[in-house]
DNA sequence: AATTACTTTTAGGCTTACCTAAAAAATTTA
DNA sequence: TAAATTTTTTAGGTAAGCCTAAAAGTAATT
């Protein structure tokens, strides 16, 4: 079971069953593979192979499939390079907070442990990436903050925007619109019955958003 | 003729095909081309046929390869982007000058050119990466200072090693063993006829350098 | 429980970038 | 200049990673 280098596919695939397994708990669909990375199943169902006969997944026919222990480790490695380089664009190269994904995305695969390890120690060990989200040490240790969602606000109360969940294109620009980003503070205002919507304040504007929306703002409460 | 985006493969072979014929100035053999990536001449062959299909050289069966205005246009970028890399990578990850090759050939296929821009006013415009190369501006822009070279001085001369020509791993080595690197100072003590080898004294201690090795080092005389 | 709908897998194809073996062209040597 | 050698190209093949279409399995609906 040496350490045998893993494709940008590959990698790409382990980290969203990652990301899908709610920290390896979940047992992860292949359609669900499939969405968030814009593939057809059927090409997913030849991946899930792959990557079962290395051991970094098991998968039951037509049941889903679950990451292993291995498969975590790496996970979390890719996991560190991506946030360790948007640190990096996000302090040093001066990008905006909504720009650094795509360019982290093709960054994380550049594999020298090494330099990844220069990297942290330059940019000083840094616990979380610019989206609030915490960064695996070496040993692919995290912390869990569990943090609240705005949507776990009462009426009247306020929280400071500590980390975006959603990392699409859209999800950004929809945030700049309405001048959310980490750092910002927001008030509830009203928590509509109907459809859960959350009206909130923000720089004295307010707004109603989404259920959903609403889950994907995490928040520290004030 | 619009920039479609290259593969690795593409944006490997057109800086090889740009290095070898000495900046556009000499026909490539599809031998040379084959002999510096390690690909096999059949392979060689119809990757030229893809580069030129997208007007990037242009090939004469049986001839050889001529870069085009295009493709030296893109492999100046992608020098650029190599030689930038490799001065964050010792400037500010304090990898050594003989560590950096390898990541910077990964590095420099990350395709983003604000990242690049970026990067260069993060290092303060360099002219010159950590061999004594000299790196392209944006535009393409490059210093040709064509040094001179130790075979170049005569007995009794002295010069700083300014720049390192052939960047193979067992040239590193060698070159470590030799404790020659940029900035060490040599002076000649004795030219051989037989070979066109060269005595040379680094550090109080003598050594004799083939023609090829002397060749390969550019100095500054003084 | 049977039909319908959805999910997943299988089967067969395509492109990229490589390979080997053999043919064709160019160059060198005798 | 003819033969031998070297270089380059052509022809056919492979693995990775994707695709579409169709079959197989599972789940939901009536």
């Amino acid at each position: 079971m040496a350490n045998v280098k893993l494709s940008k596919s590959e990698e790409n695939y382990l980290k969203s069953i990652f990301n899908l397994s709610e920290f390896g708990n979940k047992q992860v669909s292949t359609n669900s593979i499939s969405k968030v990375l814009n593939i057809e199943p059927a090409s997913v169902t030849d991946m899930i192979k792959k990557l079962s006969k290395k051991n970094l997944i098991y998968h039951e026919k037509y049941k889903g499939s679950t990451i292993s222990k291995s498969g975590i480790k790496i996970a979390l490695q890719i996991i560190r390079r991506h946030r360790l380089w948007e640190v990096f664009l996000h302090d040093k190269l001066n990008f905006k907070w909504d720009e650094i994904h795509d360019i982290a995305e093709e960054l994380e695969h550049v594999s020298s442990e090494e330099l990844i390890d220069n990297l942290d120690k330059y940019l000083k060990y840094p616990k979380i990436d610019p989206h609030g989200d915490p960064i695996p040490n070496k040993l692919g240790e995290i912390d869990f903050v569990d943090k609240i969602s705005i949507s776990d606000l009462n009426v009247n109360e306020k929280g400071i925007v500590s980390r975006i969940i959603n990392e699409d294109e859209e999800f950004f620009s929809l945030l700049k619109k309405l001048n959310i980003e980490i750092g910002t503070e927001v008030k509830i205002i009203d928590k509509i019955e109907y459809d859960q919507s959350v009206e909130i304040h923000i720089d004295k504007k307010s707004v109603i958003i989404s259920k959903d929306i609403a889950n994907n703002i995490k928040i520290t409460k004030i």
